[in-house]
Order: C-alpha cells, then structure tokens, then sequence
DNA sequence: CGCGTAGTTGAGTCGCATCAAGTGGAGTGG
DNA sequence: CCACTCCACTTGATGCGACTCAACTACGCG
C-alpha cells in the first residue's frame, strides 16, 4: 500500500488513454494512486461492491472466477500496462477475484472518478469499448475451442498465448516469465491438472517443452504451433 | 429494403439509448434507417468490413460464427429491442454471420455516424459499454458451463433461457417463439445434433418439453430449471 | 410422387474425468 | 544439519459421457 510517486508517462503506452494529451494524461493521473500489491495478495474479491478499477503498472495478476459449487476458473492473467477490474464498472460487483502471482505495483481510480474522467474525455470511453470488444473475441475464441477442440489442442494454444504475453527467453527456448501450475492451465483450459500433467510429460518426453515446478520453458513453438492448429505432426525427432 | 416511417419513441426502451432526452433521442433516430430483413436474409457477413450497427424492431436474428474448419457456433439470438453489430465498431470485421430466422424490421446507422453520436452522447457510449459488459458475463458463463457441466445441463440451461427470451404462453406450456432446430441447441451448446435429439427424446417422454419440427415448448420448467441447476431430479411423476 | 431437409435411434469407440496411490523438492522447526 | 510436512506434480487403472458412423423415418414442398 506504499504511495508511490505519480508519473503520467506510465499512462502513455496504455490503450484504455491513448490519443489523450498530455494535460488529460496528468488529469488522469492525478485522480488515481499508486499502491504496491505483495505476491499472493488480493487486489478485490468475486462479488464484492465494485468501487475501483485498476491498472497493474509491474508484476502480474491473475483473475479468477469461483463457481457456487467451488469450481475455479482462470479467466485470465493482467500484464503491465493492462487495465483489470473495469468490467466492474458497469456491473454490480467484481465478476472474479484478482490476485497477484508475483509482487506488483497498481494504479487504482475510484469507479466514480473514472466515469467521470470517462465524461470529461470520450475517447477514454471509446478505449475501453475497444478493449471490451477484443475481450468478447477473446472469450469466443475460448467458447469455440471449448466446443469443438480437443484438450491437447487448448492446452498447447494457451501455452503459446502465455510465452507471447508472458514469454522471456532463456537458453533452450521461451519460459513463462511468471510462476504457472499445472492446476492453472487446467483452470484456463477447462480440464483437470490430471490430464495437464500427462499432456506436459508427454511434450517433455517429446523435447517440445520443458520445466519444473510451476515454470514452464517452451522450446519448440513451432511444434507446439502445429498441435494448436491441428496440423499432421512432423516427424518425432 | 423498404423504408419505414421513423419515430424516435421506438428508440425509447432501448438500453443503448437509455437516459437521452428527447431532443438527443431524434438526432438519434434521424441518423438511422429502417428496412425490412426476410426470413433467412442476411444482414451481415462474418468478416465484412465492419460499416453499419443495427437495433432489431421486429423478428428475430441470429448470429453465428464459423470456424475456419467449417465448425458453425450460434452466438445469440437477438430480440425486438436490442442491439447487433456493435461490436464491429471496434474490431477489423464483423464477428459473426447476422442471419434472420423469422421476417424482421431492423434500424441501423454507419459506423461513422454512431460513433459520432457517442463523442456527441457520451451516455450512449457508457450503455454500450454496460451492454458489452453483460456480454461478457454471458459468454464467462458459457466457458464455465462448458469446461464444467454435462450436456444435458446446458441444453437445459439453454432451453429456459430461450423460453424467458422468447417465450409465448400455449395451452400447454411455454413455447418458443421461433423456429429453432435442434442444430442451432447444439451450436448454442457445443454438442451435436444426435445428442441434442436423444435429450429432447428423452425428456419428451418424460413430458418436460414438447415439440416438432423447428419448434419446442416446454411443458414443465421447473423439472428443466432442476436439470439445469443439478439438483436431485424429483420423482417421476 | 419424389426429393430434400429435419429429426430419430442404434452400435461402437475413445477421450478424458475420476479414483487412487505414490514421488520429490521446498520450506520449517528442532 | 537433518527430519518432517506440505504442496506441486506424476502416473496407473477404470468407467462413462458423448462423439462418430450409419441407417432409417417423417414431414413439407414443388
């Protein structure tokens, strides 16, 4: 919770405030405050009274639904320079809880304020439409894939999706930059960590990825490319 | 094609259009035009260059993505009231085929223009972002019941949804209002047409639903509100 | 009357969830 | 420094839901 010092670059690059000028940035700013998120800590809890919207300045945050009957579901992980917490705005309560996977640092604004700032500056809104409309393709592309993919196939695109967003590249290949179990991929792919584990011992077996403890290195994107996109697989060397 | 009498009232329940006063409510409309869709016409292709949004007046549309594997997905259906093609106004494409599945009245503007109307209104544009946010809460709850419930929940879950959408009192029960095969169940459920067709059989049998081609009633919503929510199925009468 | 489209139903198969142990590394306390 | 205890992960065995393949029926339309 340590107040940090404002700085409107950090607004610069990210898409909710693009196309605003520099005395719309510093508005933007100076309603907002700076707060440190420790690993594992909760920015908002599923269901609780929405009062703020969020931007994750470092580190990373994971958002996550609960079912009535205790069921999770990984919906997906926040970025720097990625709102989270915005949907909240225009609903009764946060639809999922936020937790931070590693230590963070936030930018939050009061949901009043930023329907304000929203007012003063439309594009702000146009912004965020833009980035819910590319959520909505998001969130059909998962409901297709769950329709008709196989689980080796969701598997596989989620891993590539993880190392493009998340990805650093090490010594034999792309490692997921962030801690990542196999219960969260289940949760991501809707599956069990059960077939997670098979699938990942088999990829290891095969030298396409390769890991440990909730860290995963992809070193053969391109075949890992092929299985998410159902393409005949090359030879097994 | 036929142009109809605009008349700013039929704006008036529309949540997009929520809270505009009069005088915002004719701009509004005097942007817009109506035409008329014939049952199975085609209001917009999947991944045309996204140049007109669309509010429905009377029928019923469908929209519908196919896959690049030639995997169909019915999206939704979209009643009198509501709003399609909004989406596009923020992405490359339209998402989706717009299909009408009974003859229908529909208003629609240019991209451009409504845009327009929402650096003019900003409030237009906090409803759509309300309305994208609802979407959102859907399509999560379509993932969810897809990576954790049976099909015969979902089916379930989908039939009542329909029944309150687009339901109409018959003798004996409530009947949806339009065609629908078992087909667009499946596509709305991610299963298939046979799986679709032994559960409505079986239900039949059990008079929960009733039915014939192209249309379903269902007799007993609270056995199907039961099937849909998992809980101990009630004797067998 | 014949054709096309929508729906039904059976048999076979298999992907993956479920149940059930068991392993190994990381952190903790003695 | 070593034993203890989690926790993440692995791996086998088993069963079943639902997809696939394959006929077949019935309705509606020209």
């Amino acid at each position: 919770m340590d107040k940090l010092k404002p700085d409107p670059s950090l607004l610069k690059p990210m898409r909710m405030f693009a196309g605003l000028d520099a005395a719309a940035l510093q508005a933007v700013m100076e309603h907002g405050q700076a707060r440190h998120v420790p690993k594992g800590g909760t920015v908002f809890k599923q269901g609780d009274q929405a009062t703020t919207c969020h931007a994750l300045i470092d580190g990373r945050i994971k958002i996550q639904h609960t079912t009535l009957d205790g069921q999770q579901m990984l919906v997906q992980f926040v970025g720097p320079g990625e709102m989270y917490g915005t949907l909240a705005m225009f609903l009764a309560g946060y639809p999922g809880d936020a937790v931070a996977v590693t230590d963070s640092v936030e930018l939050l604004w009061s949901v009043d304020t930023m329907k304000n700032l929203m007012l003063t500056y439309p594009q702000i809104a146009m912004n965020t439409m833009a980035m819910l409309g590319d959520r909505l393709e998001d969130l059909q592309t998962r409901v297709r894939q769950l329709s008709t993919q196989r689980v080796e196939r969701r598997v596989a695109y989620a891993l590539l999706r993880l190392a493009q967003q998340a990805g650093r590249a090490v010594s034999d290949g792309v490692e997921i930059s962030f801690p990542l179990s196999r219960q969260d991929l289940a949760e991501m792919t809707g599956t069990t960590l059960h077939t997670v584990s098979r699938i990942l011992s088999a990829w290891e077996s095969d030298g396409l990825t390769a890991g440990g403890r909730q860290q995963i290195v992809v070193v053969k994107p391109d075949a890992l490319l092929a299985i998410a996109e159902d393409l005949p697989r090359p030879k097994p060397c």
